[in-house]
DNA sequence: ATTTTTTTGAGGTGCGTACCTCAATTTGAT
DNA sequence: ATCAAATTGAGGTACGCACCTCAAAAAAAT
């Protein structure tokens, strides 16, 4: 049988109400008695049943993330996910909420943060690019209690190492292995392209694809990164004009994780099958790209562990452990 | 506040003790009374607190892992995660333990799945070659309440389609798909390494290497599955049989798990960079491969997620979920 | 030696559910 | 109408823990 509290009180010849104070770590014990405990916890292997002390404190998680408000595929799939796990979940006492805003701009998420009531939420799980504003409305709501991850995108690691996602660099480092083995001996340009530079994930793969390609392929060199801004027309504009001042370019990475609207431009731009092509996230538009050729591969990751990543991740932290 | 039983009782114009025989599958309940509280669940949204009904129960979790007992580096990331994962959710009733045995051998297998108790066990994954004793093992298994999940290798999926691991025909088509890139034009044999046919996951995964090899790369032709059976020597006579009968083998592909053994065998037997090879899971032995371009490429998963996700699905099975 | 402060114990209540018993009521059969 | 069977209700105890109060005991200060 598992050790209870009875057990533990025993094994440390103290009471039950001494047990309490000690494992919930209230004030007005001496500290001998404290090791005393602390001494029978080990020994007797005493691990708190998590089920009844969040039972008896009413304890539910109540966990949002906040995501872009693009309609894009890929973010489809993650919201439809969010909503499987809340279903999924509920029986253990946690709620999912998804919330979209423009987290492209620093003031309206640092002040949807700022506006969070710990009464209200646990933890957050955030997928916006970095910012001065939005890294010191993680810090205030540290203090307020409420726990954030970064979520695929994101702010810097705050001291522990958590995020929710591919490791980006390595992400990068693989479009790079793929891009020089696939084109082969020729020499020339690749074409980076992602929605914007400022997100943290961006920066990272673009960091990781340089790295190999320029140790590993110095035939080839990339290209400055094309922001799209979710704009098509923009896009448009700029990748052409790309192709024709570089006529050489043999590869194209697309690192966003909305590869539809670079991949439509570069269709509009040139013939099938000119470039090689590498794209981020499994949608119906990409896996049907992969099979026409329009595509060379695709670096995916599945939404249904990254939502219950997050989930076990804030879980961990807003029960202190680990 | 979300609606525990009493307020489902309420709702449904019927005692406690109702509501709990029909939440609970109880007889001598009337039809009718059964229907007005499960359209109260609805109307309601009543959700069971399932940590306050497994505190009444007594329930704990007690899953059993049943891996092959080879030393190989990919299974000890394996059970390093089980002993992980048993500490992290101690405090959430459920203990994993992992047993190592001959799961070549259907017979041992099969009995030692026959000698599980249910008063023991409440759920196992099994990671073992198919056979029909196992299957009938697994279906006797049921029948006596203890829930099994095929584990990375495995059985076919026995009613439900729930199995833990890779997508193997899916590996199996990416395998093809980069060797095929990698190769380029040229034309030839590509050798492929087992360490047993008789594995589902190495069947599956040779049928996406097939399927993508044939229709996308003509010029290419897959020799007979070589088996290693984890036996050095023979594979080192096997493997330099077919590089010597077949001078023109241009890829080699490692499906097994541990690619080691196969890797030293084909590095005694070629020099280094002759063939394009493909191999399974990231341990130290292949990474380093990979680094010294003694392997191109590593199709891999992630151990820790393999053993959270074989968690999640055997609780599932055991609460009746989904 | 007395008072004050600190520390500890004893005991209770409640969280939401399971599971049990016994009586009361309703329904069906004769 | 009478009896048996089926159905329902009322109430209790338990699970392991959190959190509260009040008194008792021990230690420290005077």
């Amino acid at each position: 049988m598992r050790p209870t509290t009875k057990d533990l009180a025993e094994a440390a010849q103290v009471s039950l109400a001494t047990v309490d104070r000690v494992l919930n770590a209230r004030p007005g014990v001496n500290e001998a008695t404290v090791r005393r405990v602390t001494d029978a916890i080990e020994r007797i292997g005493f691990q708190r049943n998590l089920a009844a002390a969040n039972l008896a404190r009413q304890r539910h998680y109540r966990f949002l993330f906040l995501l872009p408000q693009t309609g894009d595929a890929f973010l489809h799939q993650i919201t439809d996910r969010i909503a499987e796990a809340n279903r999924a979940f509920a029986s253990d006492m946690v709620s999912l909420q998804a919330r979209h805003l423009d987290t492209n701009d620093p003031h309206v998420l640092a002040k949807t943060l700022g506006a969070l009531d710990p009464a209200d939420v646990d933890g957050v799980a955030i997928m916006a690019p970095e910012a001065p504003q939005v890294r010191d409305a993680m810090a205030r709501l540290a203090a307020r209690g409420i726990h954030a991850v970064p979520f695929l995108s994101g702010q810097p690691a705050g001291g522990e190492a958590d995020f929710v996602g591919i490791d980006n660099r390595a992400a990068g480092a693989t479009a790079a292995h793929l891009m020089g083995r696939f084109i082969g001996p020729r020499a020339g340009h690749v074409l980076v392209i992602a929605e914007t530079i400022k997100a943290r994930d961006s920066l990272e793969r673009r960091w990781g694809f340089d790295g190999i390609l320029g140790s590993r392929f110095p035939a080839l060199s990339a290209l400055p990164t094309v922001e799209t801004y979710g704009d098509a027309a923009r896009t448009a504009r700029t990748l052409a004009n790309a192709l024709t001042s570089h006529p050489d370019i043999l590869g194209v990475y697309v690192m966003s994780a909305e590869a539809r609207l670079p991949l439509e431009a570069l269709a509009a731009a040139a013939p099938v099958g000119c470039q090689v092509t590498i794209a981020h996230e499994r949608t119906p538009f990409t896996e049907a790209a992969l099979l026409t050729d329009r595509v060379d591969a695709i670096i995916a990751q599945n939404p249904g562990h990254l939502v219950r990543s997050a989930l076990r991740i804030l879980r961990a932290r807003t029960d202190r452990r680990e």
